[in-house]
DNA sequence: ATGACTGTTATAACATTTGTATAACAGTGT
DNA sequence: ACACTGTTATACAAATGTTATAACAGTCAT
């Protein structure tokens, strides 16, 4: 079962911090397509914040194409994949992250250390 | 003189799109250190937007350490780096992004190819 | 069938953020 | 004196984020 850890004191808004980190958590795959999330109520409780919350970061994963519903097993992880789509929102997030990365001396070489650095031990921070 | 494009349908706010177009302005070398931003009214005016919301974009470059107020000249582009930070809020960035970047089947290959190609024709979208 | 469990929806309330609107202030340059 | 900087102080409307109750339909075990 893996730990979700919120940070009251973020700016990031709760909802995203949790849909952030059990994208994480499929990505690091402590998380395993068919697999099912706690129930809204259970994550809640657990975290300690409103079931609501919980159902807003599932809607906007299950928007995305990470979860499904299931009826009988609630949400489960499912990965429906629009690589073009995903290759365009990436792009468009990457370009402001490398630009600031530019701006403050941060070379290409550096940034490509970083991706294969990040993009292989994913979830070990 | 750098043209600031504003999309009013976007989700992100106004003065976040404001500050991420002179980072990629001062990234593709449109502007250049010491070069003044246009005043927060003239700037208002020409985008038919508030003043405050340009000095709250021109507040968070300040913050940013991407521009200086000069008493006689204005906001200008200044860059003060801390290249440590950069890396850490890079790495934070990146972690998201290349996490579902992972989830949807795009290999670190891929992801290499576009920020060379990113990193290298920065704000010619 | 009853009860406990799913996600979902509706409604309400509240705080925060975002953007606008006026207005004023202290420096600076002409 | 005048026009121009960024900055600050209010005030307000709208949107967003979070919480709170409550109900609903479907699923599953007993």
């Amino acid at each position: 079962m893996m730990v979700i850890e919120i940070d009251f004191n973020s700016e990031e808004a709760l909802y995203m911090q949790l849909r952030n980190q059990i994208i994480l958590g499929i990505a690091s795959s402590q998380f395993e397509e068919g697999e099912a999330l706690p129930s809204v109520r259970q994550l809640a409780d657990r975290i300690g914040i409103n079931m609501h919350t919980v159902n807003k970061a599932y809607s906007v994963l299950k928007q995305d194409g990470f979860i499904k519903v299931d009826r009988r097993r609630g949400a489960v992880i499912a990965l429906s994949v629009d690589k073009i789509r995903a290759m365009e929102e990436m792009q468009s997030e990457l370009q402001v992250t490398l630009a600031k990365a530019k701006c403050k001396g941060i070379s290409k070489e550096e940034i490509h250390a970083l991706v294969e650095d990040l993009y292989e031990h994913i979830g070990c921070i």
